[in-house]
DNA sequence: ATACCTGCAAAGGCTTTGCGGTTCG
DNA sequence: CGAACCGCAAAGCCTTTGCAGGTAT
């Protein structure tokens, strides 16, 4: 849509002023995690962009995941499982975490927490919940013999 | 404290149940686990036991908190950095990390956020709170020019 | 006595890095 | 053209695993 359509203009034109080149494997990378709405591991966002540019090597994604995430464009997301996930969701939003399998799904809750600017000495920044539970797939099979 | 003390009792009674040991080295992870406020990472645990028993390893260790966090005395948390933390405070309780260091600290709060027993086909079993930002140390040091 | 556990070392993932050649601006 | 970037392969963590000897019950 015309969202992400902005969002990577916005990407664009903030690696001309940082003189980030603008190469097509980056570009790549970011436009499926725009449209990835599942917090793909490094791996998955690397199988999707091998589809459009086969030679691509693992080393670049993990490159450009960094430096968009430097650049404020995508969060890394580590809980469960042993792979970090990426998100370029930076609406302000909350997950919902699949403890066995880790995947994550995005949720949205109107109560808003009010989280004073200082606490305990740390400058606050920002908060996140994590709903944790099990995924309806994971539901499915965890169901034993009852 | 007397908590601590009914607490390794009650770690004891847990793995007598299940057959397990009750070995020196995993009472002394529990125990450091339950002393330490701090969500120590598996080699800051290590270099604690260490000091009781020099001959531990790594390997038992890591051994010793998988088992912890299976019979439910402890939680992984994993958030910036790159090794994960263990936390053996099961409180309802949630974190405030630091974004430079990792530092995690241990916050409560009232209110209470109602969650849905089922959420997107989601089975949910409980929610955490992630508050950002920077911790007192990390903010002297990160005071730039002006 | 025996099932479980430990220490050691090796193997296994995921991630980062060095290098020479390539590409964007 | 030059700086930045890419692909490849190797190296670097953190973590797990296999095995032989040791320990709790």
């Amino acid at each position: 849509m015309e969202l992400k359509e902005s969002m990577l203009e916005n990407f664009i034109d903030k690696c001309r002023e940082s003189g980030l080149k603008i190469t097509p494997q980056r570009v790549a990378v970011y436009e499926i995690l725009l449209k990835s709405h599942n917090h793909p591991t490094v791996e998955e966002i690397y199988e999707e962009v091998k589809k459009r540019y086969p030679f691509v090597s693992l080393a670049t994604v993990y490159r450009t995941v960094e430096t968009l995430e430097q650049m404020g464009l995508a969060k890394k997301v580590c809980y469960w499982g042993s792979s970090a996930r990426y998100d370029a969701n930076t609406d302000e939003h909350h997950h919902l975490i699949c403890m066995n399998c880790g995947a994550i799904r995005d949720i949205y809750m109107e109560e808003k927490i009010d989280i004073p600017k200082e606490l305990e000495g740390f400058e606050t920044s920002g908060y996140s919940v994590n709903v944790y539970g099990l995924c309806p797939e994971c539901r499915e099979k965890a169901q034993p013999s009852m």
